[in-house]
DNA sequence: TCCTTTATTGAACATGTGGTTCTATATCTT
DNA sequence: AAGATATAGAACCACATGTTCAATAAAGGA
């Protein structure tokens, strides 16, 4: 790629991400990000056909590398060699908080959807290949949408409290709210 | 309340629903909405605020609807007259399925946030009342957020594939993730 | 029925955003 | 050095949100 391409394409990813990190997604505007890119305005849009691509593409970037991050955490933990699902979402949380200045996770909590679609899926990955569907009757893909789904629903509540609490204590709930159940009496 | 502003108030109501009965959320507009309910712009300013706030409005008094009636099946039914969570669950599909030509579904599905926003507080209601926290040590609001969470996302999945499924059954479905939990391998 | 109050109308206006087009200019690669 | 390519940046279009205001219509109480 050419230098000026791959100068360019940074200057918007970090733009992107300063401006996240002070506001809300659907406040920040293209305009904005040129401006504090210092770039053109055709120059974004000769990268990214609209502001919804970008984000797409800024979202796959950074969740291709926080999820390479916990699987060279899970290869490093000789513990973990046998990576079991809680120990797997404590590093990914680790990453989410940490990565990017926690952006990733924060746009996690605002729920974009075309910034979380990819995490999503790579999220359904993690499951799909861990967990055995043992559902009563239940299909696979609802089985597999509900724990994405309240997964993403407890990083962004963890997000949401200023990540107070520990990761690995976060992936310890959501352990035993999926493996145990929740709401046994007897 | 004025006769006058009755009637507009209904007609942007039924405008708002038959334009998202036929489309995208993210689609439907003011200048559309004013078209089909065939007032004047500022009319229509005069009753909301913004367009969030009609989305908002409506979503409420939707749902105050929906759940009303579930509670008035509840009550008629006498085998649920300690109505479980699952019937209640199973009452509720029904009546996103079928009031409103299934809108307050699709838009649930669509998940916008100022129109969920109401949906997911009465069902907390209706999760915080009937469920005894018994998880390992989880708080509180984050079990009761990640039963709303994937219950809508279980909504979400039987509306894409086009409530295929009978209410019981999904309800039956989410009853045993919830309860039963779903990765038990031994 | 009259009269006061209030809602509606509809057009004009301001603003902001996304996205396109074009030419001159700067920078890269070979 | 030279041809190819990326960028600058201004001008432009289209469209949506929200505001303002004077004229008109309708409601509801006396």
């Amino acid at each position: 790629m050419d230098r000026r391409q791959r100068r360019t394409r940074k200057a918007i990813y970090d733009a992107f991400e300063e401006l996240m990190a002070q506001g809300h997604y659907s406040q920040v505007t293209v305009a904005q990000i040129i401006e504090r890119a210092d770039i053109g305005r055709s120059t974004f849009y000769a990268h990214f056909e609209t502001k919804d691509d970008l984000t797409e593409q800024i979202g796959a970037e950074m969740f291709d590398h926080i999820f390479e991050g916990v699987d060279a955490d899970c290869r490093t933990h000789v513990h973990l060699q046998t990576p079991d699902l809680k120990g797997r979402l404590a590093h990914l949380l680790y990453h989410l908080r940490d990565a990017h200045s926690g952006v990733a996770g924060k746009l996690l909590m605002e729920g974009e959807p075309h910034f979380t679609q990819y995490f999503r899926g790579k999220l359904a990955e993690l499951f799909e290949t861990d967990l055995p569907p043992i559902a009563g009757g239940m299909p696979e893909d609802l089985q597999c949408a509900l724990l994405v789904s309240s997964f993403c629903q407890a990083v962004t509540w963890w997000f949401e409290g200023g990540c107070a609490d520990a990761p690995e204590t976060v992936a310890g709930w959501y352990d035993g709210f999926i493996v145990h159940g929740h709401l046994r009496n007897d």
